[in-house]
DNA sequence: ATGGCAGTGCTTCACTGA
């Protein structure tokens, strides 16, 4: 079973090359994340013609997520269950007996911002739910656009970065109480080349370069660990014509 | 220190992203 996280940067402009890379590879899920669009607007008809199930959760310009999904999903759950958000950034559902939480995390702008002070509360929020959420499907993947770069190692220039958004202290506590409730970062399972990032920024000829952040994440319960074969950072879609400035990230399970 | 690139939606520039 395969399972991607792909922040598309617009599903209006980017459906095209979601769709080519859905053909390319036996993908089982996909969540996205910065659909920016409304419900209405969503293109579940091409999906299904490409022979796959949507479950979708939208709004105007910003934000927006889904889950693309080969086989139906169940028990479909939006944002997270007792936090008031007006923000669309979380869906959740059940494909082939595994939990899929699929999740754009606030970006939070600069740690003295209220965008900052929204990230933390949001995080603090993910992380009760999810402990109701792992208690109830201990087979659980949380995957997503995280806008946290865990690790120095995760960073192109540390130093330049260090303290700024998405590398603050705070943010990467919040990343290791994830980690402490017993999630396991996926990619760091497995051997992987150094300087690998999920996020390249439009400007500064930064994908050439290769000057980016691996901020995109796929985090596994103790009890889908041991079903884990692989983890990887697709970055072939990043050198497509008009890309997403996110690559997807692919976990295999047995 | 700043902006650089991209997407959206109307304010055809401002906002947000990261």
């Amino acid at each position: 079973m395969k399972l991607a996280t792909w922040n598309v940067n617009s599903l209006a402009v980017r459906l095209p090359q979601l769709l080519d890379w859905l053909g390319q590879h036996q993908t089982d899920v996909v969540v996205l994340q910065e659909t920016k669009l409304t419900d209405d607007k969503f293109p579940h008809e091409a999906l299904k013609e490409a022979g796959y199930h949507a479950q979708w959760f939208g709004q105007k310009t910003y934000n927006g997520v889904a889950l693309v999904s080969r086989e139906p999903a169940t028990d479909v759950a939006r944002n997270i269950f007792g936090f008031e958000d007006e923000q669309a950034r979380v869906i959740a559902a059940t494909v082939n007996g595994v939990r899929v939480v699929g999740a754009y995390f606030p970006n939070g702008q600069a740690p003295d911002s209220d965008k900052f002070v929204y990230k933390m509360g949001w995080l603090t929020a993910l992380r009760r739910w999810l402990a109701d959420e792992m208690a109830q499907h201990p087979q659980l993947v949380l995957m997503g656009d995280f806008n946290i770069a865990p690790e120095d190692r995760d960073v192109y220039d540390p130093v330049a970065w260090a303290g700024q958004i998405h590398c603050t202290p705070e943010e990467r506590a919040h990343f290791q109480a994830l980690i402490a409730m017993g999630f396991v970062d996926a990619f760091r399972l497995f051997e992987q080349p150094p300087k690998s990032w999920s996020w390249w920024d439009y400007r500064n000829l930064a994908f050439r370069k290769n000057q980016g952040l691996r901020i995109d994440h796929i985090l596994v319960s103790q009890a889908l660990k041991p079903r884990v074969t692989a983890c990887v950072i697709d970055k072939l879609p990043r050198k497509n014509e008009r890309p997403s400035d996110h690559a997807p990230v692919v976990i295999t399970l047995d």
